[in-house]
RNA sequence: GGCCCGUUCGUCUAUCGGCUAGGACGCCAGGUUUUCAUCCUGGUAAGAGGGGUUCGAUUCCCCUACGGGCUACCA
């Protein structure tokens, strides 16, 4: 009997993307909103592929929703190839359910055939704009136009007979309030005089997504239909539409759209090409190649703590926080009503605090698999550069610019630092090095004995720290320089000092 | 144009009518590091505007402005 309860309250909730190309950043918020707030209470997370435009369809789109999600740590319960009642999970595979559907609308009187062409309903659409006037497909204009209701039944019957091309209207009810309701923006009240008798079922017998949307809902028994901000305006037709079938409808949430980094439109590919920054999770390898943000090197971690904090924030203050933990906290009703700019900087600085907690071993995977040098490097040495250097790094990418002077000779010299560097001795501290570098059978107190002899002939400890740093490193940067020396071997540090004294600078 | 939604530091956000408006990113300054970065400390900076309601409004209501979304036989 427990067990019962249980299950009827358990969640189910819906990612439906369409496949008409990679899913950016905005989709990947919804979708990691809709899986913590499934995950939260053991509830279930569906990906459903809402393909009924052929024509849109992009080919590969689907793998790389599915590889995205994968990539974060969100990995589907049911999906396109589960086997379950609710299947299948490609709208496109649906459409005998669809055409059973709309035959309960039909005779129900919820919705009519229309046999006007898209160029008539396009020259009532422009005659109005002419007028000034915005034209709806209602109970105003309906009967003036070619469908079920304006015409006689036998002709109807014969123009569906003889295969006469008909799209299935929604039947809007006039003048009637709509009171929706949404989990996050709460009460809104609508007369359906606005609304237009949408279409349900397309001329070619392919649902629109308003009919696909809510059959699939309601058959999936989802409990919580989370999504963008862009499906509000249609709210109160879904309304409508459940109440037309007599069905008991899901909580609705609409989520807050992410916008430009200054605020103006929402985030689009065309601004991750202005910005120069990646809008989507993982490389996309269609007609147009983009680069994605585990390319830039973003960890899923990163990506997903940042997404998190766009339109919502954990009572206790902001946090690192991964997948697991953000699902204990996550709360619906606490998303945030307004759009949210994206903010590179913040997104780096989260990845950098995941980078200190991931393990060496793991970001050397990560590494070797973003670049080529690190790839050619003997991982056992990687790995020990990468936890030297690793909390200086906001991106996966940028460990190789900070470690590389651990295994490659400086192949130029920074203006600025052999500017500091150029003074008298110069030559007489490269040859100390190299001759320290034979004597000495201690590398890690090297600096130690190379400060004690500059102390007892006139050079200060700052100018031999600065001088051997830039001959090693190529400049005035790096990590602890006992370190490096101890890392690279007096072999290489020798070998290093020689090379720069040939040099004719 | 019509309809819908929104508006707290530059940015992401907290605030269940009582606020000296809190935190985080960024930025600035200082400290640590004989480099740079990290790190630590401190600082900078906000309720779009105007009306109500109220003893009291960032918080509730209205108007305006601004921003965003939708307005397809696309989703």
């Amino acid at each position: 009997m427990i067990k019962i309860i249980f299950i009827n309250t358990l969640r189910r909730v819906r990612f439906a993307p369409s496949p008409t190309g990679p899913l950016h950043v905005g989709g990947l918020r919804t979708a990691l909103f809709n899986y913590l707030f499934a995950k939260r209470t053991g509830g279930s997370f569906i990906l459903r592929i809402e393909d009924t435009d052929k024509r849109r369809e992009v080919a590969g789109a689907e793998k790389y929703i599915i590889d995205a999600l994968n990539w974060c740590g969100i990995f589907p319960d049911e999906r396109p190839g589960t086997k379950s009642a609710f299947g299948p999970y490609r709208q496109s595979e649906r459409n005998h359910i669809y055409s059973e559907e709309i035959k309960k609308l039909i005779d129900s009187g919820h919705a009519y055939y229309a046999f006007d062409s898209e160029e008539e309903l396009a020259s009532c659409r422009s005659e109005c704009e002419k007028r000034g006037e915005t034209f709806i497909y209602n109970f105003e204009s309906r009967l003036a136009l070619k469908n079920s209701l304006s015409m006689s039944k036998g002709e109807v019957t014969g123009l569906l007979k003889e295969g006469k091309g008909h799209v299935v209207r929604f039947l809007v009810p006039k003048n009637k309030n709509i009171n929706t309701v949404d989990v996050i923006r709460g009460e809104s009240n609508i007369n359906s005089g606005l609304l237009d008798d949408k279409v349900l079922m397309k001329a070619d017998g392919t649902p629109t997504y308003h009919f696909a949307n809510v059959v699939d809902d309601h058959l999936m028994k989802i409990t919580h239909v989370i999504r963008g901000e862009e499906w509000l305006p249609s709210l109160a037709i879904h309304f409508l539409l459940y109440e037309a079938f007599g069905w008991k409808r899901p909580s609705f949430a609409h989520l807050p759209l992410i916008l430009n980094p200054n605020g103006k439109g929402k985030l689009s590919k065309r601004s991750g090409e202005k910005g120069g920054f990646p809008v989507f999770p993982i490389r996309w390898e269609g007609e147009t190649k983009l680069t994605g943000f585990k390319e830039y090197g973003i960890l899923p971690a990163g990506l997903v703590n940042y997404l998190t904090t766009l339109g919502w924030s954990p009572k206790e203050g902001s946090g690192i926080l991964s997948l697991e933990e953000l699902t204990k906290m996550f709360q619906l009703k606490s998303v945030v009503s307004g759009g949210a700019n994206f903010d590179l900087e913040k997104l780096k600085w989260f990845n950098h605090k995941h980078i200190q907690v991931a393990s060496n071993e793991f970001l050397v995977d990560k590494l070797q698999a973003l670049n080529d040098s690190a790839r050619k490097t003997e991982k056992k040495r990687l790995t020990n550069a990468v936890g030297m250097v690793k909390e200086r790094a906001n991106t996966v990418s940028e460990l190789w610019e900070l470690l590389k002077y651990l295994f490659l000779d400086p192949k130029e010299y920074d203006e600025k630092s052999l500017k500091k560097i150029k003074k008298d001795g110069l030559d007489k501290i490269c040859s100390e090095i190299i001759s320290l570098c034979e004597n000495t059978d201690d590398p890690d107190s090297f600096v130690d004995s190379l400060k004690i002899w500059g102390d007892k002939n006139g050079f200060g400890a700052g100018q031999i720290m600065m001088t051997t740093r830039t001959i090693l490193v190529g400049g005035l940067s790096g990590i602890d320089l006992q370190k490096i020396i101890s890392f690279i071997g007096l072999e290489v540090v020798s070998k290093r000092v020689v090379a720069f004294s040939k040099m004719n600078i």
